[in-house]
DNA sequence: GGGGTGACTGTTA
DNA sequence: GTAACAGCCACCC
């Protein structure tokens, strides 16, 4: 198996990584993001990452990242939580209840789409 | 080195 | 369909 990650110096990195090539228009989940960088079990990890990418440098669209259930789990650690969800509205995805419609269709799969 | 925490997931009832 | 429990890994104090 790959371990390109290893070139990392932290799991952090592989996950922006991963969450920056989420095209726009498209979201993906946790555990879809920690199998892509080969923790699918610590899907728990993607969301710490995401807690600290507001303080990276280069910008993560945090908010193409939803959970398993498509529901917006991370909107309140936004600066305005609104904000999330309309920038989903925005790139073209129905957000509804702090929940993305039509979620199988929008869901983006790193592993497949990169095909890892 | 140990304990507590978390933007999650899957299974079971 | 919802609700609750346990497992998982990295970071901070």
């Amino acid at each position: 198996m790959p371990k390109e990650q290893k070139d990392k110096d932290s799991i952090y990195d592989a996950i922006y990584d991963v969450v920056r090539a989420v095209p726009k228009g498209r979201v993906t989940s946790y555990g879809a993001v920690a199998a892509a960088i080969g923790a699918a079990s610590g899907a728990r990890l993607v969301g710490y990452a995401m807690n600290n990418c507001t303080d990276i440098k280069p910008k993560v669209p945090a908010h193409r990242v939803v959970n398993r259930n498509g529901l917006l789990t991370g909107k309140h650690h936004f600066s305005p939580p609104e904000k999330m969800q309309q920038l989903l509205e925005k790139e073209g995805v129905k957000v509804k209840d702090d929940m993305v419609q039509n979620f199988d269709k929008v869901f983006w799969d790193p592993i497949k789409e990169l095909e890892m």
